[in-house]
DNA sequence: TCCTGTGTACTGACCGGTTGGTATGTTACG
DNA sequence: CGTAACATACCAACCGGTCAGTACACAGGA
């Protein structure tokens, strides 16, 4: 539908994204990008101000996207706590398909943005998680889990769990995504001991 | 005891990897290194054959420490399984403030090594991880754990949990490492609902 | 006791190559 | 003719790595 102008700008953040996931950031040089797409340097800083600048895009976008689709999810008063829990970790174990490159270079390349920039980035990455220990902690109250849950360290498990699969899982493994999300979520929902003997 | 003889190979490791951890492998140059020592270049040389030689050294020492201390939980017969996952997690949590710099480096910078030397330090990653993975089988079995846990996926649900707390877990914070691992250890073993309604 | 030989630990100058970035064209098109 | 969209040529800084040379401790022989 939209691929009708394959503009520069577009093309160029394309490229570098898959080139990052590849090699690194700083493995990866202007030129590299340039060569790939087969024009010069001249045409790389006329759409973008630095090679830092293009990373803060790519950076930028994916989170504000995560966050939008986080937001939609925790906002349905339609799901049930387990229900949510399980929408966040489908939606995180399917993101690596949906979009694994921009998020194996959100998790490693951060730390190439300067200090200005990471404050922009890190409050938003902060509030992903925040989010999700909000709803830990009203699923607590509202009884859906125990009251002995610790909410932030909740949220950490289930980050933990899922960015991790970032190191190895592979869409076209034996197990589907839906799979996987669903064998996480039971185990942090109802743990991996058989159920209760007498606790 | 043993700080008689600061020498100066194990001089420039410690120095290197704090620097390594701070900024990272690529953007650590050897005269950085040099530089926080007060020596030349000619003196790092002296000690290690290239940057990457340095690398390795650290991954080597890591993992094969991390190998022996996981060997000694698993082969406890004293040990149940409940107390082998929550003993594992306890270890990983607690290297973080014991090796934390020498966790985050590894975690990072292992694409740095070419692939010769990769070849050596994967599949004694991947050993850690099956190691976990097998014990979980083991524990299936004998019924310790749910027969329908997957253990594989409880063995990455156990390291994302574990390791993804080298991104945020501070050993001088408001919860301790033995506290942190607790808390894991038990959401994974019995989950964050309320213990069964009719499972 | 002095002289001499030798290995260790290190220096400082230097190399070819690459980097991000820039200043200055040139071209095509409205 | 002017402006948007590029190409070309170049720069200073830095990179990992090399190498000839040297200060010095120490051993052994006369």
């Amino acid at each position: 539908m939209n691929d009708e102008k394959p503009d520069m700008r577009t093309l160029i953040a394309e490229v570098s994204l898959a080139l990052f996931e590849k090699r690194g950031f700083t493995e990866t040089s202007v030129q590299d990008i340039c060569d790939e797409l087969g024009v010069t340097k001249g045409t790389f800083y006329y759409y973008f101000a630095s090679k830092e600048a293009l990373l803060m895009d790519i950076h930028e976008q994916y989170i504000v996207t995560l966050l939008e689709e986080q937001g939609k999810i925790l906002a349905d008063a339609d799901l049930t706590y387990r229900e949510k829990v399980r929408a966040i970790m489908y939606m995180l174990i399917r993101d690596i398909e949906k979009r694994g490159a921009r998020g194996r270079v959100f998790f490693r390349e951060m730390r190439h943005l300067n200090d200005e920039r990471k404050a922009k980035i890190v409050p938003l990455r902060n509030q992903f998680r925040l989010n999700i220990e909000q709803m830990v902690r009203e699923g607590v109250v509202a009884g859906a889990f125990r009251y002995t849950t610790n909410p932030k360290l909740a949220a950490f498990a289930l980050l933990g769990i899922a960015n991790w699969s970032y190191q190895w899982f592979h869409p076209d493994g034996e197990l589907s995504d839906q799979e996987v999300a669903d064998a996480f979520a039971a185990m942090l929902l109802e743990g991996i001991e058989p159920a209760s003997r007498d606790r």
